[in-house]
DNA sequence: GGCTAATTCGAGGGTGTCCTCGACTTGTGG
DNA sequence: CCACAAGTCGAGGACACCCTCGAATTAGCC
């Protein structure tokens, strides 16, 4: 696995690559043409399946690294003093995140995403999220039957409320999750 | 535009297509190739242009009469003697019938669907639903700050949820939903 | 039955995307 | 500075879908 050094021009036609399909992802989603991704990237068609022989391996070499803001959100959720605050604040810098980019939209909504680097990527991210779930749980702010998966099921959910309304009511989103962590919240 | 009556090969064709688009835009979504529905028909594809010149006309042409449940479900939202109750099952009524649709779960979720007819057949749906939602708030059971705005976003909500998981687990936006409901009920 | 207008048919041209492959160009180690 | 491996290029075949249009077929009226 002791991959060679690229050379040099081959470097940085990746690095194009991988600068433009972050661009072109993010506006258009995970759908948008490989060719369009070439285009912005100045270089051939063929040099782009040169470096990424799949739109899943170009996928997959982005989002990894993207995701891993959700590590310091995590932490930062951690940290704060107020279980409440933590927990309603990691899920909102979680949404907002996806809010900023079509492409970790999409990918998130959708299952897809399910290579080794992303689910460890994941994997950080969540457990600390199951660590921020059960503190607030533990301080009773938070609804005692709510569990990992409905953060799942509330990431697929604001997915499609940021698609429809996040490039013409910015905030539409920040409404609808309002609502929903006002039902989670318990007395304490 | 007194339309003439159709010949009857043509109403016999004109019904099969209106049955097979049912069919796949409920399998495949609203981007379903309309070459499929002309073959589910059994119709040439030649056939269904003359008598749908136009995507549009044919999803305007079905899925007016399929949102006439809302209706029903309206008017029994409003009968029932509990002010929550029929909102609750309002909502709940509407979010099954997306569920059991993919075609109409997206012409939901999507902004389409702007026919006359459509907004006419929306607009007594809606009708009702501005209704149930201010007997809940009179009656103080419903939080004051929700919104008919609030229905259309939660709508666009369940639609991602829905499409991720009522195959492999049909009652995971149920869940998803009671949450939600939880958080818009008030003491009363 | 035969005529005509209404209807149907499906081959085919257009478009957009995917992906390959052989010819060309260029970086780099010796 | 040269040779060769490494990298780049882009034309082009494959595919899927869109939509049109002239020829072939029929339904319904007399």
């Amino acid at each position: 696995m002791a991959t060679r050094p690229l050379r040099a021009d081959a470097a940085r036609n990746r690095a194009k690559l991988l600068a433009a399909a972050v661009d072109v992802f993010g506006e258009q989603g995970l759908d948008a043409a490989l060719e369009h991704i070439a285009r912005r990237a100045q270089v051939s068609i063929g040099t782009l399946y040169a470096h990424f022989p799949t739109r899943q391996v170009l996928i997959d070499s982005i989002f990894p690294s993207r995701l891993a803001v959700l590590d310091d959100i995590g932490a930062a959720a951690l940290a704060a003093p107020d279980p409440w605050r933590g927990f309603a604040d990691f899920v909102e810098g979680t949404v907002a995140l996806q809010a900023q980019d079509h492409g970790l939209n999409d990918a998130i909504a959708r299952r897809l995403v399910p290579s080794e680097e992303a689910t460890s990527a994941c994997g950080r991210g969540m457990g600390h999220a199951e660590r921020i779930i059960q503190r607030a749980k533990d301080a009773g702010v938070l609804r005692a039957d709510f569990e990992l998966a409905d953060l799942v099921t509330l990431t697929w959910a604001m997915s499609q409320v940021i698609r429809e309304s996040v490039d013409t009511e910015p905030d539409r989103w920040r409404r609808f999750l309002r609502f929903y962590l006002d039902g989670l919240r318990t007395a304490g």
